[in-house]
RNA sequence: GGUCGUUUGGCCGAGGGGCUAGGCACAGGUCUGCAAAACCUGCUACUCCGGUUCAAAUCCGGAAGCGACCUCCA
């Protein structure tokens, strides 16, 4: 590959040199959602975040298997209804069928990615249709003699692996040898050896509604066994990079690490990346918190800490000015100011085409927004970065429009492939104003603006602001230039 | 309490020993019938206290604020 990559691995604390372990290609494994509710901000982050990876990885010439599951099992509430999982709780509040549920927010969470124009990954794994190898995993790791049964359920040793290893806490920089060593049995009520241990099948309560069999008991599988399943089945062992938010760091992926040293030996992945988090006012954004907000309710502005609705590029152009490992702090000021710089360089881009060429070039310095989007890209996807190249381009764009600057041919080749290969292909931004009737809209108001043009010049000003702030009242903005008025919306 | 991270102009946010992004907002100007848009100009900041250095926002130490994780979470 000519474009020497740079990604922050979780692991080692510091960028490294991305190789991947078969020359040309990449497997990729992200933590999905749980399905139990409708999307929010915080699931935007990661799907847009890995999107870019995926779609930088494939535009420098990598076959990409981008892994994606989905988690509509397992993952136990940890409050009054000890024992039952999140979808199980839904489905009874909701008198569903546990997969019913699964099924409708999936349907939801699919449309919402859509909207926000992430691409669909290569493999999107179901838990459910994974239990098989989830107990084969866990099979795996009781042979292996890292994990014990306790009345039908299965733990991972946690105190064992650790003596062997001295891995666990390694990705999280936690020290567990400590706590270890201070913590004494627990009493016999308890079915685990150690708090820390984890449990890779757990038994079924009897109300529990979903529940598999197994060889211990009839249960479902623990927390992080499907991820290291599926993520092996798909991508083979190891594969190069396994993603998901900061929040899972630990205990999900510490113990994804264990689950896998444990049954095959070695870690899972070469390189962990980790999107950090998204505040609102300076909070974390949860349900308790109040400030909890979907994706739906920001597209429909139907919240009462939103001051207007946001479009989906508003929102994908809001997280892509943040590196994805530094928190993001939401406010209706700085999305406000996300939508109206996104329509600056789309008006940009759009008004390239109205661009004169002159016969010299102009500078040189254009062929450089290239390599220099490149170099961000490179750099640990610094998108911030490119989208800062991206709006000087706009500038010397507008400039040029404006008859203040020359612009070649190839020079305006040169920016709109820019635009083109960074703006639309990698960041994955696309015009929302584009709908399939442009050329029709666009007809039209060549024929309103054409009558409004001879109004101005009958000095008909009545007319002609009528026209203006009927199109106004439509969201239609009318801007005069030097050759004539253009539009907007 | 433990671990990790962070603190940049009115706001959002890059950068990361000397060259000091970008956007939004605001102010002045050019253009224009007016407005909008665009362009030009202005606003030049790095929590605090020490230290290293010819030179620190950037490195080191400490303090404070904030945040995340510590068996729900992206």
């Amino acid at each position: 590959m000519e474009q020497q990559l740079l990604i922050y691995n979780t692991l080692s604390r510091q960028k490294e040199l991305f190789r991947p372990l078969t020359e040309g290609r990449v497997g990729m494994y992200v933590c999905g959602p749980t399905v139990y509710g409708d999307g929010h901000l915080g699931h935007a982050r990661p799907a847009i975040t890995f999107d870019v990876v995926f779609r930088y990885l494939r535009h420098i010439g990598y076959k990409v298997r981008y892994v994606r599951n989905i988690t509509d099992v397992g993952h136990l509430e940890h409050d009054a209804d000890e024992g039952e999982d999140k979808i199980a709780k839904k489905a009874r509040l909701e008198q569903l069928e546990p997969m019913e549920v699964a099924q409708y927010y999936t349907n939801r969470y699919h449309a919402a990615m859509e909207r926000l124009n992430v691409l669909p990954p290569s493999i999107e794994p179901h838990a459910s249709g994974h239990i098989m190898e989830q107990i084969a995993l866990v099979q795996q790791i009781l042979d292996a003699g890292y994990a014990y049964v306790s009345n039908g359920s299965v733990y991972f040793d946690v105190r064992k692996y650790q003596e062997d290893t001295h891995k666990y806490g390694q990705l999280s920089g936690r020290v567990i040898d400590e706590m270890l060593a201070t913590t004494r049995e627990l009493d016999g009520q308890e079915e685990k050896r150690f708090s820390g241990d984890f449990a890779l099948w757990k038994k079924a309560a009897p109300e529990h509604i979903m529940r598999w069999p197994s060889p211990w008991s009839d249960g479902f599988p623990g927390w992080h066994a499907e991820c290291t399943a599926m993520g092996a089945k798909y991508l083979g062992s190891p594969f190069d990079i396994h993603g998901g938010g900061m929040d899972l760091v630990f205990p999900h992926h510490e113990s994804e690490i264990a689950q896998c040293v444990a049954s095959t030996g070695h870690a899972p992945c070469r390189y962990w990346m980790h999107n950090n988090m998204i505040t609102i006012n300076g909070q974390k954004m949860g349900k308790s918190l109040g400030n909890f907000i979907t994706l739906d309710e920001f597209f429909t502005g139907s919240h009462k800490l939103l001051s207007q609705a946001y479009s989906p590029m508003t929102i994908r152009f809001f997280i892509l000015q943040a590196h994805y490992r530094s928190t993001v702090d939401f406010s209706n000021e700085a999305l406000q100011a996300a939508e109206k710089g996104f329509a600056k360089l789309m008006e940009a881009y759009k008004a390239l085409g109205r661009v004169q060429p002159s016969g010299n070039s102009g500078h040189s310095e254009y062929s450089e927004f290239r390599q220099r989007c490149y170099d961000a890209m490179n750099d640990d996807f610094a998108t911030p970065t490119v989208i800062s190249h991206l709006f000087e381009a706009a500038k010397i764009i507008n400039s040029a429009a404006d008859g203040k600057q020359k612009l070649s041919q190839a020079d305006i080749d040169e920016i709109k492939g820019v635009f083109d290969t960074f703006l639309f292909d990698i960041l994955g931004m696309k015009d929302e104003s584009a709908g399939d009737n442009t050329a029709l809209v666009d007809g039209l108001m060549k024929v309103i603006l054409d009558i409004r043009a001879t109004a101005k010049s009958n000095k008909d000003w009545p007319t002609s602001d009528k026209i203006r702030d009927s199109l106004n009242a439509l969201g239609v903005t009318v801007k005069d230039g030097k050759d004539g008025a253009t539009y907007s919306y």
